[in-house]
DNA sequence: TCTATACTTGCATTATGACGCAAACGAACA
DNA sequence: TGTTCGTTTGCGTCATAATGCAAGTATAGA
């Protein structure tokens, strides 16, 4: 898949080997999604929620209109990041929990495996 | 520390306990630097490039003037994503892979943590 | 069928970010 | 001290994205 910005040309191919793997997991539209503070807000605290929320209950975390925290919801959807699931009137938005830690484990193994950092085995707690 | 929007007001404080985690992990600066594809570009090719680099290398890239490529890198630097090293003329960046591959760890810790997912210890691969 | 509620979409405005060019800066070297 | 090379910074332009308001859609219930 060739990726092009936004000026139409560029057709990167990556070097080589290795970062191959890290080409793959890191998607602008994951991280696009996730570089608004309101976005940020609204993710943290459905996460925070525990539960399905709806946009008016999540609308109260933003001084923004409920229309834009609809639409932020739409771009958190759009980029996999959370899911919508309309129940009568209301739509009720979950975290992809399991999709998103892992997106972001296989960024880091795949960041791991290409950079000569430590290898995986034996990774050191290091903080 | 109190995030402040775009907008001026916001003073977010998250729900409660676990999320809190999550909070101090998603910084919303680390996303942006990511966000662009010629930044994810440039990174790449460090992370490939297997050793440092300097601003004209990596300038090759991207199909973009080299005073761009700099001003992207000093995006990612301030992120910290990458560090710089000044030698003689030239500067030389590398990946922060280990603190970059701790942070994306982390916000995947903090998330399974604190969201109603599966606890570490019996994850199913789910899907 | 009418009304209320919950949410989404269209549109215009404004803010932010990416870009190229030219100039400035700093180190090496003649 | 002047020149060249590698990089950064200033600035104007253009593209993209965030926002609010108003209008539209869909569902529930009177």
């Amino acid at each position: 898949m060739t990726q092009t910005n936004k000026y139409g040309r560029r057709g990167r191919q990556l070097r080589s080997g290795s970062s191959g793997a890290v080409a793959k997991t890191l998607d602008p539209k994951f991280f696009k999604a996730l570089c608004d503070p309101n976005r940020i807000s609204l993710l943290l605290r459905l996460a925070g929620c525990g539960r399905a929320c709806t946009v008016s209950e999540l609308n109260s975390c933003c001084p923004i209109d409920l229309s834009v925290v609809s639409r932020h919801l739409g771009v958190l959807r759009d980029a996999g990041i959370i899911e919508s699931e309309k129940r009568g009137k209301q739509v009720y938005y979950t975290v992809c929990a399991v999709e998103v830690i892992a997106t972001l484990r296989s960024i880091a193994n795949a960041l791991e495996g290409c950079c000569c950092c430590e290898p995986k085995s034996r990774q050191e707690k290091k903080k």
